[in-house]
DNA sequence: TGTACATCAGTGAACGCGCGTTCACTGATGTAC
DNA sequence: TGTACATCAGTGAACGCGCGTTCACTGATGTAC
């Protein structure tokens, strides 16, 4: 959607932003400070008028690119799961080929992913725009990183390393234990484990925990 | 610390909270409404003059009971880890003896406590109170609840059904999990399995995933 | 190459609003005598 | 049992603030001729 406009400032080499009157790409520009500010104040809390100023650009220009100030929100948190799927092909291309790597990668990446962009997590996980349906293009791209784990699950069904049954199911568990976990640390609740270190070491116990939980007859699980 | 008064007007059974110049206990009626404020606009956007307007008592009067918005805040989340500990024990209570059923009832009962308290639970891991050392009060009752569910793993340590090693960092995979999952319903991101019963549906695969994972000699786990 | 002009992307002032907090106050309460 | 009075728990007006949104506007841009 965003079309960059050359100015004839930019042409020149102008740095400073509030030397031209037109901008240039606003629209990109207030996705990534409100994100920016969301980091700071949190998703509720951040406000337009202060994105529009860390920009340089009056409080009122925003409503060149966004109807509301909900609509700039959702364009962020669409943003960051666009962002997000590029983010697991990219760790899946690098990945063996086989469906376990393959499902453990997958869940690696997403705690890693929320750590690395606990602000876009916020957001694409807002109670705000829980309702995505009134934003189309944020609903089509969460679904989308969704599917990811889906079909990497029923890979692993197909291989028998993970067991049978509704594969939406077994997504929704598997899903859970990663995304709660996630939430948990970028809400800083772990402030008893407090490191780095401490928090990264979780991780691996957790998928651990989570395979051995959905894992298929390939994966030698004990009778119950 | 509340210390309620009777009034003349409520000992004569006056209604109208507005009838009488003296509240009563106009504390615990803050805490009251503040959490349920908090489970309608979310523990940032709540406000504290609506938490009085809904009383019936002018906006600065819970200034007489709190030092400031936060601090009300604090108490909310400080009755909500009270009021999370007595459930603990009452379903505890009511479990039987043995170490693996404690345990399982323990993480059944947190995600029930959440899934019934969602705003409770939101003001309690809410970021605003991240800090908890400047709310002694909180964190005391914040250990309290924690301690619960570590204990209850020690246990279950001794009794060979789950893996030795650092208790801490076994109650945090454990923590993880199920306050993961917790939070995923309470933000309503679990859209695309909607019904209660689905998602209730899920608490015991994902408890199975768990004990299996830290299962140990006692629960014949595979080998690795 | 030069110019007229429609279109687009900003500006600046103003709106109404509700917030958290402070202040000096007053009405109700319980207690000492 | 009655009364004076210190204490406590409210009131009401006011503060300064920043917000989201609307409005009529103007400056910059690119294109048709």
């Amino acid at each position: 959607v965003a079309k960059p406009v050359r100015t004839a400032a930019r042409r020149r080499g102008a740095r400073k932003p509030r030397d031209v009157y037109h901008h240039g790409d606003l629209r990109r520009a207030l996705v990534d400070a409100a994100l920016a500010l969301v980091a700071e104040r949190g998703p509720v809390a951040w406000t337009l008028r202060e994105a529009a100023r860390r920009i340089g650009v009056t409080h009122n220009a925003p409503y060149r690119h966004f109807a509301s100030r909900e609509a700039l929100l959702a364009a962020v948190a669409e943003e960051g799961f666009r962002e997000f799927a590029r983010f697991l092909d990219a760790a899946d291309d690098a990945a063996p080929r086989d469906p376990l790597s393959r499902l453990r990668v997958r869940f690696r990446s997403y705690v890693r992913f929320a750590r690395d962009n606990p602000a876009a997590l916020g957001v694409m996980f807002s109670h705000e725009l829980a309702d995505r349906s009134r934003y189309p293009g944020l609903q089509e791209a969460a679904q989308e990183a969704f599917a990811r784990l889906r079909d990497t699950l029923v890979l692993c069904q197909q291989g028998g390393v993970v067991r049978a049954g509704d594969p939406d199911l077994l997504a929704l568990v598997a899903w859970s234990t990663v995304h709660g976990f996630s939430m948990l640390v970028l809400e800083e609740q772990l402030s008893w484990a407090p490191s780095e270190h401490e928090r990264d070491a979780l991780v691996e116990p957790i998928i651990a925990t989570l395979l051995q939980g959905i894992g298929g007859p390939a994966l030698e699980r004990p009778g119950r």
